[in-house]
DNA sequence: CTGAAAGCGCTAACAG
DNA sequence: CTGTTAGCGCTTTCAG
C-alpha cells in the first residue's frame, strides 16, 4: 500500500536544512528565521511527514497517553470481566467520567487508554503497562472500598490520581464530592416535604461514599426528630435497587420518603413503587443521588444530589497532567460540592 | 523518587550475558539454554526491570495498540463534545461495544485507546494519531451515515474495521447485523400477538441500519396484509422515542403494535405509553432492538430483537488484529444473525 | 546457542 | 539562528 513512511531526514533534505531544524518548527521552538520555517512547513506538507511518536517518546520519556482504569476489588472468580465491564458501562456515571476525562486531555494532545482492573491479574497488567513507559499516569476509577490498585501503584512510584478517597490512606492524589452534605441535602428537601418516615437504600457500604452519604442523611434527620433512618444495601444497580426497597417496604409499610444511594437505584424505587400502586411523590417521595441521565429517563423524573462528575474528572486528569509534569509533587485532594435539583420525584 | 528504570543492558550485566540474549529470553524467542533462561529470569526479577515499550516499537513498529472511536458525522459547530461523549454513553451500547472488543484485546495484551470524531479538527487528530503510529489500527463505531472518518482512513491506507456497513461502501472491513432479519423477527412477533395496526419508531434514516430494520418490518409485515406503517424517525435517545410516540399516537389513535428502532426509544415509547393509560402489551404490545440493558430496565421489560454486540465488537477487534499483522489484506465483512428475545412488553 | 554491531526516528546539548 | 553529534532502549541480522 503505502511507501515507507516519510523521516525527519527526509523533510530535512526535501527542505534543504538539518534534522535539528526540522524538528524544531515541528516543536513549535521559536528561534527559527521565519523564511527557513516557511520552508520547512512547505516540505512536510509535500512529503506527508507525521512524526514517529515511538522515536520521539523514547527520548522524551512520556506518551502523551494516560490509562484510565476502572477498578474493583474483586478475585478472578467473582466475576467474569464481561459482567464487570457491562456493570461498569450500565451506570451512565462512568461515561460522565469519560467525558469530562477527555474535556481535559483532548485540547491536550492526550489521551485515554481504557483499563479494567477487576482482577489481580489484570491489575498486575495496569503496573506492568504503566512501568513500561506506555502511559505517563493512570486515572482511576474503583467501583469497591478496597480495591488494592491505588496501593500497589503508590507502591511503585507512578503518577496516579483516584475518583474518590480510597478506603484505607495512600499517598495519592484524589478527587471527591462532600458526599456527607450531599446526604444532608436529601434530608432537607424530604423533611421540608413533611416526610417523617423515611428509609435509605444505601449503596455498598464498603464504599465510603456509600457511607458518607448515609451518614449524612441521618445526622440531618436525627437533628429534625427522626432519630432511626431503616436502611437497605444496594449494589448501584437498578435491580439492586428494587430488592432493597422491595425488602423496607416489606418491613415498613408505612414509609413516605426514600433517599437512595445513586439515581439507577433511585429508578428500581420508583418502578417498584409504582407496581404496588403508590404514587410518587405523592405517597411516597424519592430523592436519587448523581443527576446522571437515569435521572431524566426515570418516572418521574428525579429528584436528585447532583455530582459534578464531569467537572471532577476533568480536574482528576489536571492533578494526574501537573504530577506528571512534576509541576506538583505532594498528593492533594480536591473536594466539589454536591447540590440539589429538584424535579418532580420529590 | 524512584532510581533510573532498569534496561536490557542492566539485566545483561548482572546475569553475565549479552543485551541480545536478555531479549531472546524476554520475548520467549527459543534456542536460549534452559539454564541461561533461568540466570535471566532471575536477573529480572532482581532488577525489577520492565521492557521500554517505546523503544520497542522503534523496532518493531508496533505499538499493540489500537484506536476505539465513536464517530460522528457532525461539524463543529452542530453540539459540544461533551453533549455527543454523554449521548454516546448513554445509550448501553457503546459498553457491550467496549466489552467486546477488551475481552478481544485483553488476553492477547493489547489495548484500547478511547477517541471522538464529531469535529472535523477531532477526525484529524485521529488520522494523525494513526499516522504517527501511536496505535496500529483504528475500531470505528459510527453514530451517523455519512460519516466522514471511515473514508479518511482507507485513502491513508491505515488498517481499521468498522462496526456497522458504511452509508457509501469504502475499501475496509466490517462487522454487522442482519438488520432486515431482525425488522422481520419484530413484525413477526406483533402479527403472532394478532396486531394489525402497527407503527414503528424507527432510528435516524440516515443510519443503514435504521432503514433496513424499517425496510424489513415494513416488508413482512405487508407480506401479511398490513401494507402500510406509518413511522416516526427519532435519534435513538430516550426522548425521542417518547417524542416519536406521541407524535405517533396523535395520528393514530388505534394502534395496537410498536417497533422501536433501538430499546432505548422503546422505553420511551413504553413511558409514555403508561402515561396515556394504555396497557403494554395487552393494549399495545411494543418491541425493541438491540436486547440491551435498558431492555431488561424498562418497565414492562422489553421483548427485543437481540443483537450479539459483544461477538460482533469481538470480531471488529479480530479482523483489525489479522489486518495488522498481515493475515488478512483483503476488506471482508462479517455479518450476524439477529434473534428475538421475548420478555414482557410483546 | 550466544555475542557484536547496526540501526529504528527523534530530541537535545553543544558548537559554530 | 542553525548544524553536528550523541544517544534514548530495544530487536535483529550476522558471525562465531
Amino acid at each position: 500500500m503505502s511507501r515507507q513512511a516519510p523521516t525527519l531526514e527526509d523533510v530535512a533534505r526535501e527542505a534543504g536544512v538539518s534534522r535539528a531544524t526540522v524538528s524544531r518548527v515541528v516543536n513549535g521552538v521559536r528561534n527559527v528565521d521565519p523564511a527557513i520555517q516557511d520552508l520547512v512547513r512547505q516540505a512536510i506538507a509535500r512529503t506527508g511527514y507525521a512524526p514517529n511518536r515511538a522515536a520521539r517518546s523514547l527520548v522524551t520519556r512520556r506518551t502523551e497517553t494516560v490509562a484510565l482504569v476502572v477498578s474493583g476489588a474483586g478475585d478472578a472468580s467473582e466475576e467474569t470481566q464481561d459482567v464487570f465491564t457491562a456493570r461498569v458501562f450500565a451506570d451512565p456515571f462512568f461515561g460522565r467520567v469519560v467525558s469530562g476525562v477527555v474535556g481535559y486531555l483532548r485540547p491536550r494532545s492526550m489521551h485515554p487508554v481504557l483499563m479494567f482492573a477487576e482482577t489481580e491479574e489484570s491489575r498486575e497488567q495496569v503496573v506492568r503497562y504503566l512501568r513500561q513507559g506506555s502511559a505517563d499516569g493512570a486515572l482511576v476509577v474503583s467501583t469497591h472500598g478496597d480495591d488494592p490498585l491505588p496501593a500497589r501503584l503508590a507502591d511503585n512510584g507512578l503518577p496516579a490520581v483516584l475518583f474518590a478517597r480510597p478506603a484505607r490512606p495512600v499517598a495519592l492524589s484524589y478527587v471527591d464530592l462532600a458526599h456527607r452534605d450531599g446526604g444532608r441535602l436529601a434530608a432537607d428537601r424530604l423533611l421540608a416535604r413533611g416526610c417523617r418516615r423515611t428509609a435509605t437504600v444505601s449503596g455498598p457500604l464498603a464504599v465510603p461514599a456509600s457511607q458518607e452519604r448515609l451518614d449524612g442523611f441521618r445526622d440531618a434527620m436525627a437533628r429534625h426528630g427522626c432519630p432511626w433512618v431503616p436502611s437497605a444495601e444496594g449494589g448501584f444497580t437498578l435491580e439492586s435497587g428494587r430488592a432493597a426497597i422491595t425488602r423496607l417496604l416489606a418491613a415498613h409499610p408505612d414509609l413516605d420518603g426514600v433517599f437512595a444511594g445513586n439515581d439507577l437505584m433511585a429508578q428500581g424505587v420508583c418502578q417498584v413503587l409504582a407496581e404496588q400502586g403508590r404514587r410518587v411523590p405523592q405517597d411516597v417521595a424519592v430523592v436519587g443521588f448523581d443527576d446522571s441521565s437515569a435521572a431524566v429517563g426515570c418516572r418521574p423524573p428525579l429528584t436528585t444530589v447532583r455530582q459534578p462528575v464531569e467537572d471532577m474528572a476533568s480536574a482528576m486528569a489536571g492533578l494526574l497532567d501537573e504530577h506528571i509534569r512534576g509541576a506538583r509533587t505532594e498528593p492533594t485532594s480536591l473536594v466539589f460540592d454536591p447540590e440539589l435539583v429538584v424535579r418532580a420525584s420529590a
